[in-house]
RNA sequence: GCCUCCUUGGCGCAAUAGGUAGCGCAUCCGCCUUGUAAGCGGAGGGCUGCGGGUUCGAGUCCCGCAGGAGGCUCCA
């Protein structure tokens, strides 16, 4: 998940409130009677988004103007941008000797990067905390300067940073959060003044940026805090040096922090690493090595029901169940291509030598990183009529990649995982309907496992980075206008994702939302026209000629280890029945009645359902907290009013009760639950 | 791969300023048991991630390695 802001639509205020002026004037004075306009958006006049303007910048007659509030996405970038700035002065008056880097505001907040000595601790961030709350409190206003080039250069000289800045400004497109400090029509220097209008004022502090800010860093107010530090690297390049960034949020209000943290908090207590540990679901082994999961035989009742589920669908969507080996000789990946482009982030190679003929050279193997040349050769094992086509190849296919040791993470990134892959290889004619197919199929499959806000990403190639990219002009511009027509076809939202695509060509992918409305990349749907010609794929046509069949790469969920630490963390460990490792836990109210639930367990498990007994001897309040704890969905009650009556009690996880359900209903209850995959 | 921080029994934590490791849960063994989130008692379990170093003495300080977290870069 990306924690760059992204690009804001224009202001939904009303249009009218949009003024004209007709004299001279300022924010400030316009919009005089509102004070929770924080900074104004001005239209210039063949200019249809508007440029946001200081309250106090003098606006001249004639043009458009429209305020703007913290409480909207361009107000919130405002204030975080404006906070970013009061960090990077609480920093230099701490360490006078820190230079600045950039300090652009992003999701929820703000950073600032700094060139200092010493990285900051803990302890460094409370106390900049502090100085942050001094400043603003203090009510310091920000004040706008337009400033030569020469004029920036004289007052930044202690600045390296800011004059490399002031180098790259008309160029600096391309470059992360570098528009932020100079990506207006001209340079800007923003004061930091301390009683302003008195005679007294003084200028404490100033940032070359281009704004705007809020007027006065106390509007800034009690929503903002220091998060953590890391290091990043100048202009996010590696070749350049490495800066200390401050990360912090920033809100309009003290509440408005308080539910942000408590969300993040919420997003901690689902980690599903954590849960994965709590529920015994997973577990890394440094023996084994990182990003190289053991699924424990709880968590393996997850993975072997998703597995089953999705093996069953495929085959009902019309594929065929393949099995490839997990390494191959690694001419296969020259013939496919993968190695040249991805051979740094394969295993490296085994080397076997042949006793029986030492002059021989090496035979080369890798573990197998993508499952589509062992597919092509599969389809190319005889040959192919038209009439066969389409021919669809699925398998759990696992994979490795040696993915660098900063990005390994829990389940969601990993070094050895399972792909739900399938290959479909179609006359190109047939190909917008496979697509299509295959996109329906995907959604279809993420909604039956909960998923349900989507939105679709198309991955294109990156035109000034040819090398990494294979096949003609022609091709990808083909691929990528059919993708495209069906991915607007969906309905769904289609986001652009320039450069994302793969080397053998374009791709859409789904976006899948959880319940904490975090993004999730789920399936891809990729168009390949360059393998089929790679390992000379053909089929006969109708008119007897060979001809060369389009592929289409799809992986519903991805991985299997990823989707189940979604899963994990959009259900809070919650599962659906369906999903549940144990889906119900009979807890008898004492000793007496195990006898009877043993009964009703066996018969939910004569109709597939995993339940068990509890029959340790904690007492029953115990088993009620042992249960809730596991996140079981259905706890079966049974004592004496219970097994009088031939029934029992259910009692869900949030602590609904519902008592004497006779045991046939009960059963067919969970049953059906199961079945339909309801979560309960 | 790069930067910063972290690593104490299965899990969660504690151990003043270096003085020789404790608690809760879990586990095991007893006793107890009739209605909705912790019954009682006892026992076992740690070369404090690994390897060096400083010191009379290291969980505490220093160096290296591994693993983890966050970030940068990357992601077929």
């Amino acid at each position: 998940m990306s924690d760059v802001v992204p690009p804001q639509s224009p202001s939904s205020e009303p249009a009218s409130s949009l003024v004209t002026t007709t004299t001279p004037t300022t924010g400030a004075e316009l919009f005089a009677d509102r004070k929770d306009v924080v900074v104004v958006r001005v239209f210039a006049a063949d200019d249809a988004d508007g440029e946001l303007w200081d309250l106090d910048r003098a606006l001249p007659a004639g043009v458009r103007v429209e305020p703007v509030t913290i409480q909207e996405p361009d107000g919130l970038m405002v204030l975080r941008h404006s906070a970013a700035h009061v960090l990077a002065q609480a920093v230099q008056q701490v360490n006078p000797d820190a230079k600045l880097g950039i300090g652009p505001p992003v999701r929820d907040g703000f950073y600032y990067d700094f060139d200092t000595a010493t990285p900051f601790t803990p302890e460094d961030l409370k106390a900049l905390d502090k100085a942050m709350s001094r400043i603003i409190r203090e009510g310091q206003t920000f004040r706008r300067r337009v400033v030569t080039e020469e004029e920036a250069r004289a007052e930044l000289a202690a600045e390296p940073y800011k004059l490399e800045l002031i180098g790259i400004k008309g160029h600096a497109e391309g470059t992360e959060g570098a528009d932020v400090e100079v990506g207006g029509a001209e340079l800007t220097i923003y004061d930091n003044v301390r009683g302003a209008g008195r005679e007294s004022e003084t200028v404490v502090w100033k940032d070359l940026c281009r704004g705007p800010h809020l007027p006065s860093t106390r509007l800034i107010g009690q929503g903002v805090q220091l998060m953590r530090s890391a290091a990043a690297y100048w202009r996010g390049d590696q070749a350049n040096a490495s800066l200390q960034r401050v990360y912090g949020t920033a809100w309009p209000s003290k509440d408005e922090l308080k539910a942000y943290l408590e969300r993040l908090a919420e997003a901690e207590r689902r980690d599903h690493r954590k849960i994965g540990v709590e529920q015994d679901l997973f577990s890394f082994h440094p023996s084994i090595g990182s990003g190289l999961p053991l699924i424990h035989p709880r968590g393996g009742v997850i993975k072997r029901v998703m597995e089953d589920y999705v093996r069953q669908r495929h085959i009902e969507e019309g594929f065929s169940y393949v099995g490839t080996p997990h390494i191959t000789k690694e001419e296969l990946f020259y013939t496919s291509g993968h190695l040249p482009y991805y051979g740094d982030t394969m295993f490296p190679a085994m080397e076997f030598h042949d006793d029986d003929h030492p002059d021989a050279p090496a035979q080369k193997y890798r573990l197998k990183a993508m499952n589509c040349p062992m597919h092509n050769l599969i389809y190319s094992s005889r040959g192919r009529s038209y009439r066969e086509l389409p021919i669809r190849l699925f398998e759990f296919g696992t994979v490795y990649r040696y993915e660098k040791g900063g990005v390994v993470q829990g389940l969601t990134r990993v070094r050895g995982l399972t792909q739900d892959d399938s290959h479909s290889y179609v006359m190109p004619e047939q190909a917008a309907d496979e697509v299509k197919h295959l996109l329906n199929f995907m959604l279809s499959v993420l909604r039956d496992f909960g998923l349900n806000d989507f939105y679709l990403e198309l991955s294109t190639r990156d035109d000034s980075k040819p090398d990494k990219f294979v096949g003609s002009d022609e091709d990808w511009a083909n691929a990528t206008a059919l993708l495209e027509k069906v991915g607007r076809e969906s309905g769904l939202d289609l986001v652009p994702d320039p450069g994302g695509a793969a080397f053998y060509g374009p791709k859409i992918s789904v976006q899948a939302k959880d319940a904490l409305g975090r993004t999730w990349q789920m399936g891809t749907v990729q168009y390949d026209f360059n393998q089929p010609a790679r390992f000379g794929l053909e089929y006969t046509a109708p008119d007897g000629s060979r001809q060369q069949p389009v592929m289409i790469h799809s992986a519903k969920f991805g991985s299997i280890e990823r989707f189940m630490g979604v899963l994990i963390e959009h259900y809070a460990g919650a599962f659906p029945a369906w999903l549940a490792p144990v889906q119900v836990l009979a807890v008898p109210v004492a000793e007496a009645f195990d006898g009877y639930l043993k009964d009703v367990v066996a018969q939910l498990t004569a109709r597939g359902i995993r339940a068990e007994v509890d029959l340790s001897d904690d007492r029953f309040a115990k088993k009620i907290r042992n249960a809730s704890k596991d996140k079981v969905p259905f706890v079966l009650i049974a004592g004496g009013e219970d097994a009088a009556a031939g029934a029992v009690s259910f009692r869900y996880r949030d602590g609904r009760q519902e008592n004497g359900v006779p045991v046939a209903e009960a059963v067919e209850r969970i049953v059906a639950a199961v079945r339909d995959r309801v979560q309960v």
